[in-house]
DNA sequence: TCTGGGGTCCTAGGACCC
DNA sequence: TCTGGGGTCCTAGGACCC
């Protein structure tokens, strides 16, 4: 979806459409009176200057999205709020409204749906379908599904997506990038070395800034560099796994279905505080968001229908440096008093002398409710005597 | 006044088992 | 100058993605 959660804010308040906004950062900087006081239809009359700006920010937030006229002033996705400031001070602030971004996510995913039944999840804003067997999918390269679906979208949601059709997921993902916004693009095998391999190394869906950095330092920039190494020395920089995998993405090969079904491995909850806490001097009040933490967690597992075993914490020092503690306990729970007391016994395990900015609570080692053993018969299938080993020898 | 929150996957070492 | 070779599970950290 192009810029996702910008966009949804724009059909809220259409006088905002050209302008630079960008949304993200905790607190909500509108002036809640203000808008709680108007009705939705009323809220397309607010005037612009009403609107709050980058410049008057305050707080630790990052950019979730900025519309593409924001993006003219260099400012984009994961920028710190205080940074984005000064390259656009003028910029409209508005602050990620979840519930509504939940609500245009189900809509657009069950519009694909409706055409395309092969969805894989990525996210909040992105999918990958499988066009294969989709009746008219292999027409026009794609190109006639791709309008299809875009149309579809709209009409539902009102918002604008980029397509890229390819062979497999890895090329699908470069080719949605190269027609942004409210695109389509289509890439076939025979053109990896125009397309392709001119592009950044960066550019392809698992290369972050670190692999990214070292491949710079080993002089390889273009994904046509990467391909024109031998993968013996790719592995010898990269590791087994990595290196043939980073040759195999260089030549566009990628055999990775769409996986349509996925059970969570992990559900977790996360603060940022608004100044560092220390955990003597604040220990009240660090108590007491680590408490609602473990809360969050055990209400999202119980409403989804989940338990698990391994309870882990994570915390940031104010230099953000991370640390994380985790221990797995021998049955599953979804009960906040137990991954309190757990995380608890994980926090003291930590050294704590040090300003903290960070502290998150995580619940993994997941399994569905109805399918976890009841306490009573945990570890209560008879096992067999166990033989020595020499018996087993002989 | 730098740097959110919710995830997945990988690696590597150690414990433990047969 | 001896001390194998699998396996699995647990833990901590880190890269990466949306």
């Amino acid at each position: 979806m192009d810029a996702f959660f910008a966009s949804i804010e724009l059909l809220r308040y259409p006088q905002l459409k050209g302008l630079p906004v960008v949304i993200g950062g905790g607190r909500r900087r509108v002036d809640d009176a203000l808008l709680q006081a108007q009705d939705e239809r009323a809220l397309r009359f607010i005037p612009v200057d009403d609107f709050p700006r980058l410049k008057d920010y305050v707080g630790r937030g990052v950019i979730t999205t900025a519309t593409y006229a924001a993006r003219q002033f260099g400012v984009g996705s994961a920028m710190g709020m205080m940074k984005a400031a000064k390259l656009c001070p003028d910029a409209i602030v508005l602050p990620v409204d979840f519930d509504e971004v939940r609500k245009y996510s189900r809509a657009f995913k069950e519009a694909i749906r409706e055409v395309a039944p092969l969805v894989e999840d990525r996210g909040i804003d992105e999918v990958y379908i499988d066009f294969t067997d989709v009746p008219g999918g292999q027409r026009d390269g794609g190109r006639s599904l791709a309008r299809l679906l875009q149309r579809s979208i709209l009409e539902k949601t009102g918002l604008t997506c980029s397509i890229g059709v390819a062979p497999n997921k890895l090329i699908a993902k470069m080719a949605s990038e190269f027609n942004k916004p409210n695109g389509i693009s289509i890439v076939q095998e025979t053109d990896l070395q125009s397309m392709i391999w001119p592009l950044a190394c960066r550019k392809i869906n698992g290369i972050g800034p670190k692999s990214d950095a070292k491949l710079a330092a080993l002089n390889i920039h273009t994904i046509g560099e990467m391909a024109a190494q031998e993968i013996g020395w790719l592995i010898d920089h990269f590791g087994q796994a990595t290196g043939a995998w980073m040759h195999d993405a260089a030549w566009g090969r990628d055999t990775r279905p769409v996986v349509t079904e996925s059970e969570p491995v992990s559900m977790s909850r996360e603060t940022t505080f608004e100044r560092d806490l220390h955990a003597v001097r604040d220990k009240a009040e660090l108590g007491a968001v680590f408490t609602r933490l473990c809360e969050k967690v055990a209400e999202d597992l119980q409403r989804k229908g989940y338990v698990g075993k391994t309870i882990g914490i994570k915390l940031r020092y104010d230099n953000f440096q991370s640390v994380t503690r985790e221990q797995t306990l021998t049955h599953y729970t979804a009960d906040a008093t137990t991954i309190r007391q757990t995380a608890g016994l994980a926090l003291k395990r930590v050294p704590l002398t040090q300003k903290l900015r960070l502290l998150g609570v995580r619940v993994g080692a997941l399994l569905k409710a109805e399918d976890a053993t009841l306490p009573a018969s945990t570890g209560q299938v008879a096992e067999e005597p166990a033989q020595p080993f020499m018996d087993q020898l002989f």
